[in-house]
This record gives C-alpha cells, structure tokens and sequence, in this order.
DNA sequence: CTAGGGTTAG
C-alpha cells in the first residue's frame, strides 16, 4: 500500500474515513470492499465503521442491506451504539415503516441507551412523514412540559409536517411557539413557511416571506429560489419564474438536479422543448442522471403541447429502465389522452395501471363528467373511496350535480349517502391500521426517558 | 458516523 513509503500504516481511523467518503461520493458496495478490504489487512471494523454503512444504505433507501449490516454487526461482536439505533429508525420511517421504527426505538431502551435529541427529532419527523401528526404534536408538547430542552430544528420539523398534512393552523401556532423561544428562525424555516404559502395558494403571503427573508439578510440558496420559482411555474407566471432562476444562477450557485428539473419545467411550460432538450444535454454532460421529476415534467409538458407520441416514445423508452413505476407520469399521459380525444385509449390505460393513487382517479372522473358519462365517473368515484383514497373535492362536486341535473335527483342523493358511508369506512380502517395505543405508550414512556430519569427496567417489562 | 427546507401529474 500506498502508506508504507511512508512508514506510516493505516488504522482504523483511516479506514473509516474512506469507507464513509465511499458511502457518500461513490456507492455503498464500494463502501463495503473497503471493509473486506481493511478485514484482509487484519484491521477490525468498529461501531463507526458501521453506522457510515448503515447511514450509506439508509441513504440509498436499500431496506434489506441495512437490515443485513445490521445484523453483519451482531455477529461480529460490534454492539450497534444510540446512532446506529437512530439511523436505523430513521430507514424505516423513510421506507413507510412506522410499526418498525417503533420497534427501533423501543430497542433503544431495551438496550440502557437513553434517546436523544437526535433520536426525538427522528421520531418527530417520522411521526409526521407518516401520518401521525397528532402523536407528533403530543410528544412535543410532552417533551416541552417536561421541560426538555428543544432545537431549532425540532421547530422545523413539527412547522414542515404539519405544513405538509394540511394543518396550517397548528404550522402557525408552533411558528408563534417559535417567535416566543430563544431561537432565531433560520433559512430552513423561511423555506419551509415559504412552501407552506404556496401549498395554500397564500401566494402573495409566500412572497411577502420571500421579502422579509431577503431583507433580514439570509443567503439566497438553491432550494429557496426553487420553491419560489416552482410557485411562480405553478401560477403561469413564467417570466417571473424565469427571472428567479436567472438571479439564482447569476449569483454562482451551481445548479443540482433539483435546479435543473426547475428550469426544465418552467422551458416545458413555456413550451420551448428546444431549450429543454439542450438542458437535458446540459445535464448528462455534467453527469446528471435524469430522476423520476425530470422525466415526468419532460412527459406532461410533451403531453400539455399535444405531442402524446412524443411522450408515449419518452415512456417507453424510460419504462425499460428504472421508471417502470413512474406514477406521476402515467398520470399526465393517461390526462392527456383523454383530452385530446381518445377516450377509449385512455380508459384501456387506466385499466392496464395497477397502481393508481388519487390523481388518477380525480383527472378520470373530472374527464368523464365532461365528457357526461356520469355512471362510470360515479363508480370510479366510489372505488377510488373504497380503496382508501381520497379524491379531489371538485371532482367529487362534478359528478354530484351532473348526476342531479341530468334529472336523477333521487340518483344524486344516493350517491352522496354512499359517498358518505365510503369515507367513514376508510376512516375506521386507517385509525385501526395506526395503531394508536402503542404510540400512546410509546409516548408516555419517552417522556420518562427525556425527563432525565434513570432507566427504570422495571417499567419496561410491565409496559412491554 | 445519525435528524430538518426546494422540483412532477388533477
């Protein structure tokens, strides 16, 4: 090796240094032959060394790989520390996985490592990111009765996942909490309140944070100029949109993939497919790989513009790759179809998809209202219920009056005791699938943690 | 070595 002309021998140290540079800059397997490699040089991983693979795997979203290090871990003698357990919690919330984080967590204790802030600030986020925003709210009123010393970040958390479940109320209330903490706002949290705005299509109060924020003196980064000039795309106030991008890139910010799918979408809108296939160049030559967003922006705006073959052609070509399960994109062809006419076409599309989420059925049925076939929009409607989705509210308004002023009064009326029974059953399944009671426990029993209480064994075997 | 903000489809 490269070290011995030196005289110097690689430890441990160094090799942790290269598998966690491997992890994040080159990919998790070559991560690992760092490991294999440091193990034939006779030098033994460590708990670091393992929790950069772990972060590594988490990053990646591969679920079974991190199961797999972790328990590479046990067997090797190495016991797994409080990061190992909060980047382990942290995957399994990112895959949808809240029954499992908890289970993480719960290990924690089991294992006389007290949570910490990062491990609350995990759980809070997760609880968000999956829908449980209630238990989200009770623990961090829990923590701060408890007199638990909170972070900025933790305000942000809770700001952005109530933002995110629509309770702009509750967003406002913490963001008062905020203000009377001893915390200043940061450049995140003018971010996440930024989006907010827009989200509730308060756009003039989103600028009115964009303003506020630049005259306090923030640095302008990439993912503030993107939300704003999403916003302005959304709105159609492409020039302004346009304009934001330009100031961002003027002011030396290298543009990521988040940056680019901006732009292409705002070139999209505009119409100027020219310009976005330059991008596209642009991007691949500075060695971008397209995501999922470029591709479906590339689709819709093909779609928008009337061109379906062209976006058909970008499907398929993409299908046989890794974006076989582009929703979003089947989506907009799938509209696109419809409203350019060929209906039967776009019904045999929908139902060849075996994925379908609440856009596909609220663009279905918003179609065959105006195209008056109320029958099928009313089943679809109520399939789309039944399946445990929600549907557009305007969709559903669509198919109620058509029904009703088509002369089926009595038609209509049913409909909505039918729609009606639909939801409160969807609303029973998914407060049985939550599980509440163990959040609940779960809850109580981190308080005690937090408190500054001992580990008290005893409580765990009763609770658990 | 772990936690927070940005881009798509009705």
């Amino acid at each position: 090796m490269a070290f011995k002309g030196l005289g110097v021998l690689p430890d441990v140290v160094t090799y942790n240094a290269l598998v966690d540079a491997n992890c994040r800059f080159v990919g998790i397997d070559a991560a690992y032959a760092v490991v294999r490699r440091m193990q034939v040089a006779g030098i033994k991983p460590n708990v670091i060394t393992y929790n950069s693979l772990l972060a590594g795997a988490s990053r990646d979203f591969r679920l079974s790989l991190s199961l797999d290090i972790f328990e590479e871990m046990l067997e090797l003698g190495i016991s797994p520390d409080l990061w190992s357990f909060n980047t382990l919690m942290h995957c399994f919330f990112r895959l949808g996985k809240p029954d499992e984080a908890y289970r993480v967590f719960r290990d924690i204790i089991l294992n006389d490592l007290r949570p910490d802030k990062t491990s609350f600030n995990t759980l809070l986020n997760g609880l968000c990111r999956n829908g449980y925003t209630d238990n989200a709210l009770m623990l961090y009123r829990n923590l701060k009765r408890h007199g638990c010393e909170l972070e900025l970040i933790t305000y942000n958390i809770l700001i952005d996942g109530l933002c995110k479940a629509g309770r702009l109320k509750a967003a406002r209330w913490i963001l008062k909490e905020l203000g009377d903490s001893c915390y200043i706002p940061n450049a995140i949290t003018y971010t996440t309140v930024l989006k907010c705005c827009f989200r509730c299509r308060q756009f003039e109060e989103g600028l009115e944070v964009f303003w506020e924020m630049k005259s306090k003196g923030y640095t302008f980064d990439a993912f503030a100029y993107c939300t704003v000039a999403g916003a302005f795309a959304k709105k159609g106030r492409l020039k302004e949109a346009n304009d934001c991008m330009e100031v961002m890139l003027d002011s030396g910010i290298t543009p990521d993939i988040v940056s680019y799918n901006t732009l292409m979408n705002i070139y999209c809108k505009e119409g100027k497919f020219e310009a976005a296939s330059e991008l596209l160049n642009k991007m691949e030559n500075e060695g971008f790989e397209c995501d999922h967003y470029t591709h479906t922006i590339l689709v819709d705006g093909l779609c928008k513009a009337g061109n379906l073959e062209g976006a058909q052609r970008h499907l398929q070509i993409k299908s046989s790759t890794v974006f076989s399960t582009n929703l979003a994109a089947y989506n907009s062809l799938l509209d696109g179809m419809y409203k350019a006419g060929h209906a039967k076409h776009a019904m045999k599309l929908f139902k060849l998809m075996k994925i379908k989420d609440e856009f596909t059925y609220s663009s279905m049925v918003h179609n065959l209202c105006k195209e008056r076939k109320f029958r099928t929009a009313s089943r679809l409607l109520l399939s789309c219920l039944k399946n445990g989705m929600n549907i557009l509210k305007s969709a559903e308004r669509a198919v109620i009056r058509g029904v009703r002023d088509s002369g089926f009064r009595k038609d209509a009326r049913k409909l909505q005791t039918k729609i009606r029974m639909a939801k409160i059953l969807r609303n029973l399944i998914s407060t049985l699938d939550s599980g509440n009671l163990t959040w609940m426990q779960l809850i109580d029993f981190g308080m005690l943690q937090c408190k500054g209480f001992q580990n008290p064994p005893f409580l765990i075997k009763k609770n658990y």
